[in-house]
RNA sequence: GGGCAAUUAGCUCAGUUGGUUAGAGCGUUACAUUGACAUUGUAAAGGUCACUGGUUCGAAUCCAGUAUUGCCCACCA
């Protein structure tokens, strides 16, 4: 007997021991399966956790998702692999490391040098991302260890030299010039969560470049104005329509200026006049628009702050001088027109609070419009973008496939070097005195080549993760696949954020389009944030974050997940509480107990056999149960194929609590003990193995106590095949015996209320005759019960459902309306029938619902004539 | 400022392409409970589906507008 059979379950006492057995099985590497050359490949990487922290619960939410996937694919006979791996985050880990540094010691990274500060980012690195594994591991994720992947080491380190050198001898990456937020008391570029902003009060003046110029405009920073090389209009603005496509050449106070009038929709037409002086070299977003209208870029602030040479007086003079001067000299012109103090976001650096300096300087840049012939002639972005029209790629919820076309088409040449040092190292040398460029990878003879300061964005390696993984370059040959890489690529899901569609989706389907000439993956899910229970954020800072690991000690890894699967559907932002974590811990527990029961009164010890049931055998209720265990597994199956994970579990608790547990198991209480325990353990072991992707742990264990085999590996349930399902509404009979029950409760409280039922068996008399046993042996005290058989008069009553059983209880009913919606329903229903077969061209139908006869069609036609029929029988039977 | 989304019971959310009486969990209330389940059962109460129009025989669902909230992008001359 189970003498370990405790009343209540206790995760921890478990956990570990099945985990273990897991990893020693071996099985979570696809190569241990055992599985035919024909079985299919199902891949999903794990988007590589940043190093900066370690988990939340985020994280664990997107692990419970996954290891759902890839347990039901494996249940069903998939290659399936699962690699692991972790992400270097370049700037933010950087910046973690330098924050702690400045906090510790005052120092900056310049302080230390690139060597040591680089030894102390890579020990931070080594020690987070030991915590994130053990993290991953504690989850029962079951990952293949043996791919254990890291963006920055050795391996991924020669893939991403060997991109970028064949990216640049394709002529796909090369270097140019672009507006960077530079910082001149740092001497250094910022990214843009390093900046900040602060409100200010300032000066906005209103001024013409010169007396014949036709346009006024208004600045904060007159100085810049050297370097203007257009003016911007809104596209709407009546007021400047004739100027625009002209160019008009003026003397800006001494400096001679070609001003081209160029449109953009950015431009406010109520903001100052209307009219925006382009500064392509200072400002991020005339930059922008240089880029749109083919502007020129003249230089005017250098590195330190002060203006270049070459600007008449006002060369060498910094930023502020140079502003004194140049609204005096529009003073005395008689050009400036207003002065007024306004409100506005000044940028800072983070760290020195000095103001911001966009300026120009060298970058490296992937060219997304250059046409390549190994890619059908076409560009990075074009291909990228045919990806997802043409539905290779697939998103989940379906409107972010908007939000990636909409941002590929408005794609411009992606700047891949960061100012940084944490990263890998540009494959460039220099030689300085020559001014001559090397790519590869390492440097040529000599001795006066020096490397490229700068590192890769940090999504230029993770842009290569489905493939980096699988061993490209090196299982890439001669423009084939071989290997891992063959087998495994193209990946099945990608199963991410929807903040990061831009910055890493269109990436990584970038990057493998022209590595491999296929899409990275099939599926883009896109899971929803974890916010706490008032639906804030969780931070640190704010401390009210759910630390998942706390969370597995206190109430086990099945409750971790059940809670952030179920309640959760995709892109959208899911609240977690303690509450909702409890509620499932006890349904865990309800779990436990219902095997409890099952094993301990029938005495089902080891049972490896799948139990024989015997048809004839079955009763009413059994059939029921049967009947709606298969219903589940059709549901359970095609909300997984859907990536409907909150419904198929919610559909898995509903049926094991209220179906199984509270119903069927209260009515076999009533019949013969043994009778029931072959459909019972089919039942037992039906669930378990399909709640083994929700809720691993508490399932794996419960099948230990009667199985040796492993669950993880056992064969997923298929819908349809269960030992006698039978098709109809087996539903009403669970109505018919609730009703009575509750007829039975309602008894005590009111004596004279009187419950009478009639139940229409039509071509199942004898099962319903069965049925009567049940009810009889629930003490209903219902005795008119009536059980007619087909062809008998039905009198009035009200008709509760369709099926092949169907129940009326006696009541009021008005027949004629019910009729009369009937026909109704079923003439506009005919009315569409036709229309859409074209049989008849109901010409005003067709002018109404335009789209609907044109897109829809067969479907639809379908769906409609089965209604219909459906309808048809209805009215009949009334 | 631009883009995207959300708004359904006290709370958290489902609602599969428009279809009979809009569902679940938690919470609340009542009753039961030596039970396989100090974590159970049975029920009850609770909804103008944000608002206003429109399309339709029929709208939570489709369209337009309004309001509120959230996210992403940009940072403003």
């Amino acid at each position: 007997m189970s003498e370990e059979f405790e009343k209540q379950y206790n995760p921890s006492d478990y956990e570990d021991t099945v985990n273990k057995e897991w990893e020693d099985s071996g099985f979570f590497n696809p190569d241990n399966l055992n599985l035919s050359d024909k079985a299919e490949s199902y891949t999903i990487v794990l988007p590589p956790p940043n190093v900066t922290d370690k988990l939340h619960v985020g994280h664990a939410s997107m692990i419970a998702i996954e290891d759902l996937l890839i347990r039901y694919k494996r249940m069903n006979g998939f290659r399936a692999l699962w690699i692991p791996g972790t992400d270097h985050a370049a700037i933010a880990t950087q910046n973690v490391v330098e924050k702690r540094l400045f906090k510790e010691t005052g120092k900056t990274r310049h302080d230390l040098g690139r060597e040591d500060f680089l030894t102390k980012v890579n020990d931070f690195a080594l020690g987070t991302q030991e915590t994130i594994l053990n993290q991953i591991k504690k989850m029962g994720a079951s990952m293949d260890w043996s791919r254990l992947a890291f963006t920055l080491d050795e391996q991924r380190g020669q893939a991403v030299k060997k991109m970028f050198i064949d990216m640049y001898n394709d002529g796909i990456i090369y270097r140019g010039e672009r507006v960077v937020n530079w910082c001149p008391r740092c001497q250094s570029t910022l990214a843009d969560d390093e900046i900040e902003y602060r409100e200010q009060a300032t000066k906005l003046y209103t001024f013409k470049y010169s007396a014949d110029f036709p346009i006024t405009i208004s600045t904060t920073r007159p100085e810049t104005k050297l370097g203007d090389t257009a003016v911007a209009v809104n596209p709407k603005d009546e007021r400047y329509k004739k100027y625009i496509g002209q160019t008009f050449k003026v003397d800006f106070v001494g400096i001679p200026l070609n001003i081209k009038i160029i449109t953009d929709i950015g431009v406010e037409m109520e903001f100052g006049t209307g009219a925006l002086g382009v500064t392509p070299a200072h400002s991020m977003v005339d930059y922008q628009m240089s880029l749109k209208n083919d502007l020129a870029m003249i230089k005017v602030i250098d590195e330190n702050g002060k203006i270049h040479n070459g600007f008449g007086e006002y060369s060498s003079l910094s930023v502020a001088e140079a502003r004194e001067k140049v609204v005096e000299n529009l003073r005395t012109q008689g050009l400036m027109i207003k002065e007024e103090e306004i409100q506005n976001n000044l940028s800072v650096c983070y760290r020195c609070d000095t103001g911001i300096e966009p300026i120009p300087s060298k970058q490296w840049f992937i060219n997304v419009d250059k046409k390549l012939e190994r890619l059908g002639n076409k560009s990075l972005k074009e291909i990228s973008l045919e990806a997802a029209e043409k539905n290779e790629i697939n998103f989940t919820p379906e409107r972010f496939k908007k939000t990636y076309i909409d941002w590929m088409n408005n794609l411009h040449d992606w700047c891949i070097s960061r100012q940084i040092w944490y990263g890998h190292r540009i494959p460039a040398w220099y030689k300085k005195s020559k001014g001559e460029v090397f790519v590869g990878e390492n440097a040529p003879e000599g001795n006066d080549w020096t490397q490229d300061e700068d590192t890769l964005d940090t999504w230029f390696s993770s842009g290569m993760w489905t493939f980096s993984t699988l061993g490209w370059p090196d299982n890439f040959k001669d423009g084939k696949k071989i290997n891992e890489l063959a087998k495994f690529h193209p990946t099945q899901l990608l199963d991410t954020g929807s903040e990061i569609i831009t910055l890493w989706v269109s990436r990584m389907i970038l990057m493998s389009y022209y590595a491999l000439g296929e899409k990275p993956f099939s599926n883009v899910y896109l899971h929803g944030m974890i916010l706490d229970e008032k639906g804030k954020k969780m931070s640190k800072s704010k401390g009210n974050g759910i630390d998942p690991l706390e969370v597995i000690a206190k109430y086990g890894n099945d409750a971790l997940r059940l809670a952030l699967l179920i309640g959760s559907t995709p892109g959208n932002n899911a609240k977690m509480s303690w509450e909702k974590i409890e509620a499932q811990r006890n349904f865990v527990n309800k779990l436990w107990n219902i095997a409890r029961y099952i094993i301990i009164n029938y005495e089902l010890l080891i049972i490896n056999e799948i139990p024989e049931v015997n048809e004839k055998d079955l009763t009413a209720a059994d059939e029921w149960i049967i009947y709606q265990l298969n219903t589940l597994k059709l549901g359970v199956i095609e909300d997984i194929d859907n990536f409907s994970f909150s419904q198929a579990g919610e559909k898995l608790i509903d049926f094991i609590w209220n179906d199984f547990a509270d119903w069927y198991l209260e009515v076999c209480k009533f019949e013969n003990g043994n009778s029931k325990k072959p459909i019972l353990i089919y039942i037992l072991r039906s669930i378990l193995k399909l709640l083994h992707p929700f809720a691993p742990f508490v399932t794996e264990v419960i099948w230990k106590k009667f199985n040796a085999s492993l669950l993880m590996v056992e064969k997923y349930p298929v819908a349809g095949s269960g030992a006698g399902a039978i098709k109809g509404g087996f539903n009403i009979i669970k109505n018919i015996v609730t009703t009575i029950r509750n007829a039975r409760s309602e008894n005590k409280v009111e004596p004279a209320k009187k419950v009478e039922a009639i139940i229409y068996a039509g071509e199942n008399f004898e099962l319903i005759k069965q049925n009567e046993i049940i009810i009889k042996s629930l003490k209903t005290g219902i005795n008119d019960l009536k059980i007619l058989k087909k062809g008998e008069k039905i009198p009035d009553a009200i008709y509760v459902a369709v099926g092949e059983i169907e129940i009326y209880l006696i009541g009021a009913i008005d027949t004629a309306k019910e009729k009369a919606r009937l026909e109704k329903e079923i003439a506009n229903l005919e009315k569409f029938v036709s229309a859409l077969n074209g049989k008849l061209s109901n010409k005003e139908f067709a002018e109404k619902a335009p789209e609907k006869v044109v897109t829809i069609e067969k479907e639809k036609l379908t769906k409609a004539e089965t209604e219909l029929s459906k309808l048809k029988e209805q009215l009949l039977k009334i």
